[in-house]
DNA sequence: AAGACGGGGTC
DNA sequence: GACCCAGTCTT
């Protein structure tokens, strides 16, 4: 061998070894069947920021409903979302089916083998485009996801910083540079392969690393201790109060859900009328915290709570919620954000008559005296309503816009952020309704 | 450059 | 409890 013209460099064993190792290997994965364009897209898109595990049973279902791009382009929102139900960073499910919607009417249904065009539909950025053009079309685009640059960052025993994006740009070029000819679709997953299941971010498994060898990091010891990447700021905790609001008369059985605005968190999501609180946030700390803010809270704060949603139901929504008994405490984080939520189970005041405090709350004399004596008196002006609905306060038979009775059956057909499903099915199995039952 | 945007698994 | 994950969009 002619060493001066034929180097085996770190780069091009590297390329070699992984491709061999992935070719190997490689799990059988459900979007692996082939490598249809928008069987990629879709799975790539549901694996942005999730498990492989996770992803497997949706990503069936999923293609189940919507076997073609067209499809899925035809379907209703709703069906969409409710099939990305509990998956988190509902945008995608959006955004997917609005690039579908792109793809049918410019490019008559066919996903284009363009990098630009493709790096142009909704949702699709640097990574997912490149995935798509590599993987679907085997075109030499870099794929540069978290594992991606943590492998990278090992091999070449690299400093950056990968939570900063002039990083990933960095990492781009070199991942492109080594992109064997003609396998780019198998050479960028098998990087990300390896990544999964072997250079794992605590443990990676060296001993069993087809590159081991020419791995810089290793070499260096200091394999877990890459990738460097900047602490990410803590979610701000908020206090929030739910109410699970009981159905009488023709909707005995029944609680009232909302939907929520068609952008931001959550967004056109379903979930339990609730408010946010001014105060507090104080996440609780430690065992004893975590126990005391899972108990019942003593009746003083419950009064306290009972109010607050009364008045502020009232001003946000235009409901007239009166709190009947404690339910549960639930915690829920998102990456920014903590939610200590208190929920109470509560009944729509739509009467003077009905509008009478529970005697436990009232008899511990907490409750704000105009609020003790007249609960179900607010100023009808201050009702604003919840999500740009110009309707007046449900009573017992309305159903104003954004908000629908439901029983336990109707669950399937709205999707809940896995936080408010939790609740309700929890509320649901307390009282003894059953899957078939209301 | 920083923040918004979910949820679950792991050690 | 801290960290991580097959990222993208908005500001």
């Amino acid at each position: 061998m002619n060493l001066s013209s034929t180097v085996d460099t770190a780069a091009s064993y590297f390329s070699r070894e992984l491709l061999a190792w992935y070719r190997m290997s490689k799990r059988t994965l459900p979007w692996r069947q082939n490598r249809e364009a928008y069987r990629v897209w879709v799975s790539e898109i549901m694996l942005q920021q999730t498990r492989v595990d996770t992803v497997i049973p949706y990503y069936e279902r999923f293609m189940n409903r919507f076997p073609t791009l067209q499809a899925l382009a035809e379907a209703p929102e709703p069906d969409v979302l409710k099939h990305w139900e509990g998956l988190g960073y509902y945008s995608r499910a959006r955004n997917l089916q609005a690039g579908a919607r792109e793809v049918m009417e410019r490019y008559g249904g066919q996903v284009p083998d363009d990098k630009a065009a493709v790096s142009a539909l909704k949702g699709v950025g640097p990574y997912t485009s490149g995935a798509i053009m590599s993987i679907a079309f085997n075109r030499p685009e870099p794929a540069v996801d978290g594992n991606v640059m943590r492998v990278l960052s090992r091999y070449y025993n690299r400093d950056e910083d990968i939570a900063k994006p002039s990083t990933r740009i960095g990492m781009e070029k070199l991942a492109a540079s080594l992109i064997p000819e003609g396998a780019a679709g198998d050479f960028n997953q098998a990087l990300m392969e390896l990544g999964a299941l072997v250079c794992t971010p605590r443990t990676p498994g060296c001993l069993t690393c087809p590159v081991m060898i020419h791995c810089a990091g290793r070499l260096a010891g200091r394999e877990t201790e890459l990738p460097i990447k900047a602490k990410a700021k803590p979610p701000k905790p908020q206090a929030r109060l739910a109410a699970i609001i009981e159905g009488t008369g023709e909707h005995a059985g029944k609680v009232l859900i909302r939907q929520r605005p068609d952008s931001g968190l959550l967004a056109s999501l379903w979930e339990l009328p609730h408010v946010q609180l001014d105060e507090p946030a104080v996440k609780p700390r430690g065992r004893a915290a975590k126990l005391a803010a899972a108990a019942e809270p003593p009746v003083e704060r419950q009064a306290e709570d009972a109010a607050e949603l009364l008045q502020r139901l009232q001003a946000e929504s235009g409901l007239r919620v009166v709190a009947r008994r404690w339910h549960a405490a639930e915690e829920h984080t998102f990456s920014h954000l903590h939610w200590m939520m208190r929920v109470y189970v509560a009944e729509l005041d739509t009467g003077a008559s009905r509008a009478v405090w529970p005697a436990g709350l009232r008899q511990a004399g907490a409750l704000p005296t105009e609020v003790a004596q007249q609960p179900a008196i607010i100023a009808a002006e201050s009702a604003a309503p919840y999500s740009s609905a110009e309707s007046s306060a449900p009573n017992a038979t309305d159903e104003p816009d954004g908000y629908r009775w439901i029983g336990r059956n109707q669950m399937r057909d709205y999707a809940f952020p896995n936080l408010f499903g939790k609740i309700l099915y929890d509320y649901w199995d307390a009282t003894g309704v059953e899957e078939g039952g209301v």
